[in-house]
RNA sequence: GGCGUGGUAGCUCAGCUGGUUAGAGCGUCGGAUUCAUAACCCGGAGGUCGAGGGUUCAAAUCCCUCCCACGCUACCA
């Protein structure tokens, strides 16, 4: 349970998008909707907060994309912050300041980040030897590295993953490795990096996340795998032109040239919230009041990323920050889970995603396009598992909650007020056990909506609110108006004017989620001194999110005028999400047949590989062999250790197929053995080839025999 | 394989520091009403709380095993 009062100031960052890309429905509903609302509702309670996020626009796989499109990496970014930035507008994102890490402020703010630290030796430096393209004159990063994959033969695979089969590797591992730049042949040379040695931080890493047991339970879990496997160092330089560069004095204190090196992005990438932060503070004419958010104990730090990027924030951000010595760390990252898309994971690749921009061009013609997303987002954040996020229930939630439920409960209210009392709040008296038990409602929905937003409960927190609509609803019917306006006019009274009342709660109450339909009932209501929950200050009288407990309407002010009296939120048809679902699988589809990449399909066959010589072929020498012993490998779950003899001579292989097969059922068979691998270590023994399985669709290993004598060249 | 998170009504989810008849919204069935965007309001039906063990006077809630989904990671040579 957050202690509202135990600061005022808060600074809320939200995860730095990629700038190779534009935004989809995920991201928001990840990180950057709850945030918004969680500021939105810190500022309306007249909290000061700020509010920063960037386009997060080094490292490598945005100088990767540039080379394969053959444009420049500035050209790149320069097409997605402006597209990012002015689709988070459209949404509503409400950042007190976004920026980007390509700009000079972050420059200089991470090198001083990293002069720092490495003024206080917090890193190591190593030497290792790396792949480097002799034609391009530079050191390849993984993904720079393509080459055939040593686990299932895909020629195509990168240095850091193999994306047929999904192995993680090592641009070492690859057999016949090539540069992607100039398809030369990669040489191994020396090269020099910092590390941050994140095992030496682990003590103070756990003994800071002990006092934080009110996080999230996916985060601490996820936090706490990470600990039981080690820490481990990460080096934080590379070799690539694309980055923040890594400065030339810090350089030259160990005696190493600067040049060619940057600093790795996810080490400045964090440190573009700080960047921001500058940039904001200076814009607003005060350059050092970034320190007050950073650099001050009673300020509240939060971030919100998406659960893939809880590494990252929790520990080596924090450890970053605990070296440097003089920030604050953060008070809680509630990470979200993912968010699926009618079922299914999202997959830009795949095209199964819906797209920000796409969405706020299809829906332009309805009134509040954004806020219909937000709510509909905000009712199904993944907070504490996977949540789906289906059109039609998007249709639901538009039509059955903002519309019927809420739009309702303001046009009845209001169509009343107008008709009957000429557009003046009616006065209240003598109210009966109804009135007051609708004013008593009201009296406890901003502390309860408040108590949600204040835990990270999101979800919570806008059905809460909406709860207080659909009490309006209930209130109105029981005291009947329609009614009493004939029989008992001051009861008629009595209930127009706590509806109105409960109407202006609800236009504050429900500011985060839906803000310009809030505005635009604001407007309807007369209601003008409020706070607004976007930046920038309100003037002192402004009534805000605690004044919503009680009435915020003046008995005989008059409702502005209203001829057309149209519904606050219009419903959606069904042919519209029908559009929608369809444009989805036509997309799906397209992408389905234009890439024969099935790596969708573990349970059915692999699809066929690409084409290869007869060389390529002829290069394999397959053998026939005996299995004259085999044995579990100590410690190793899959592996048997095999003795073959391969008629020339005998063999020790490893096999992982120890989970289906026991060392009896393989010692006599007659099998076909890869004679030509080269060895590999594993579990200190050595593996002098390869035993050939075929895999049935379901996993299961079967031995691929012969009866030709042992040491036959198998073609 | 290891670790993490989840598996609760037809659907989306809450509850899970153990304790009255397991809750909400939607859907469904029925009723009431007509001010309002065929909206709103009331009520009923509907659940072996993933499966199986165990602890306890008492378990959706704690412990063990297993199954499934997703994520991270590894020992597929």
């Amino acid at each position: 349970m957050a202690d509202p009062s135990s600061s005022d100031r808060f600074l809320v960052t939200a995860a730095l998008p990629y700038a190779n890309g534009p935004i989809h429905i995920g991201h928001l509903a990840g990180a950057y909707l709850p945030a918004d609302l969680y500021v939105r509702y810190q500022r309306l309670t007249g909290r000061d907060v700020a509010f920063v996020c960037g386009s997060d626009e080094m490292g490598v796989a945005i100088l990767m994309r540039a080379l394969r499109e053959d444009r420049t990496p500035e050209d790149i970014i320069d097409t997605y912050h402006p597209q990012i930035r002015d689709n988070f507008e459209r949404f509503g994102m409400s950042f007190d300041h976004y920026g980007r890490t390509s700009s000079d402020t972050h420059t200089e703010t991470t090198q001083d980040f990293f002069r720092v630290l490495d003024g206080k030796d917090a890193f190591e430096l190593k030497t290792e030897e790396q792949l480097y393209d002799p034609e391009a004159e530079m050191f390849l990063a993984d993904r720079f590295v393509t080459g055939t994959c040593p686990v299932c033969g895909y020629e195509e695979a990168y240095g850091d993953q193999c994306e047929q089969c999904g192995s993680t590797l090592s641009p070492t591992e690859l057999e016949d490795p090539r540069s992607t730049l100039t398809d030369a042949t990669p040489e191994l040379r020396e090269t020099t990096h910092w590390y941050l040695p994140l095992e030496e931080m682990q003590p103070p890493l756990e003994d800071w996340i002990d006092t934080h047991p009110e996080w999230k339970n996916n985060v601490l879990g996820q936090i706490q795998s990470w600990f039981n496997d080690g820490l481990k160092s990460r080096a934080i330089t590379r070799d690539v032109p694309w980055g923040v560069p890594v400065p030339e004095e810090v350089a030259a204190r160990h005696g190493l040239e600067a040049e060619g090196k940057v600093i790795y992005v996810w080490f400045d990438a964090p440190i573009g919230y700080i960047s921001a932060t500058k940039e904001w503070a200076a814009q607003q004419g005060t350059p050092n009041a970034w320190t007050d958010y950073w650099q001050d104990e009673d300020t509240t730090l939060v971030h919100f990323i998406g659960k893939d990027n809880i590494i990252f924030h929790c520990l080596m951000f924090p450890s970053m920050l605990m070296e440097h010595g003089d920030y604050v760390l953060p008070d809680n990252v509630p990470a979200n889970e993912f968010l699926t898309l009618e079922g299914e994971k999202l997959s830009t690749s795949r095209g199964w995603a819906v797209w920000l921009h796409e969405y706020l061009d299809d829906f332009a013609d309805e009134r509040h396009t954004a806020d219909l997303l937000r709510y509909a987002l905000a009712a199904t954040l993944p907070e504490t598992a996977d949540a789906d996020f289906r059109w039609e229930e998007f249709q639901r939630r538009v039509n059955g909650e903002l519309a019927n439920v809420f739009g309702n409960f303001v046009h009845r209210t209001l169509t009343f007020a107008h008709r009957y009392f000429d557009g003046e709040v009616p006065p209240l008296q003598a109210p009966s056990a109804a009135d007051r038990a609708m004013l008593d409602a009201l009296q406890d929905a901003p502390a309860a909506v408040a108590a949600a937003y204040d835990d990270f409960r999101t979800r919570d927190a806008v059905s809460e609110t909406m709860g207080l609509a659909r009490r309006g609803n209930q209130y109105f019917n029981e005291t009947e108006p329609w009614h009493t306006h004939d029989t008992d006019p001051q009861a008629c009274a009595n209930t127009i004017h706590i509806s109105l009342q409960v109407c202006a709660s609800l236009a504050v109450l429900l500011e985060p989620v839906v803000p310009s339909a809030a505005a635009a009932l604001r407007t309807r209501l007369g209601l003008t001194d409020v706070r607004t929950s976007t930046p920038g200050p309100d003037p002192p009288s402004a009534a805000g999110w605690h004044d919503a407990g009680t009435p915020l309407l003046a008995a005989g002010a008059s409702l502005p005028a209203d001829p057309e009296a149209d519904p606050l939120f219009q419903k959606i048809d069904d042919d519209t999400i029908e559009a929608q679902i369809e444009k989805l699988r036509d997309r799906a589809a397209r992408h389905e047949s234009s890439s024969p990449d099935t790596t969708d399909m573990p349970d059915d066959l692999d699809a066929l590989s690409a084409p290869i010589s007869f060389d390529d072929f002829m290069a394999l020498d397959l053998r026939a062999g005996t299995i004259t012993a085999a044995e579990p490998v100590p410690d190793a779950d899959t592996l048997l250790c095999l003795q073959v003899d391969i008629g020339l001579e005998e063999r020790q292989i490893l096999a992982g197929v120890a989970e289906q097969m026991a060392p009896d059922d393989l010692v006599g068979l007659n099998i076909v053995v890869v004679a030509n691998m080269e060895p590999k270590e594993m579990f200190g023994l050595e593996s002098q080839g390869m035993v050939l399985m075929a895999e049935e669709p379901d996993g299961t290993f079967v031995p691929v025999t012969t009866d030709a004598e042992n040491g036959s060249v198998v073609r």
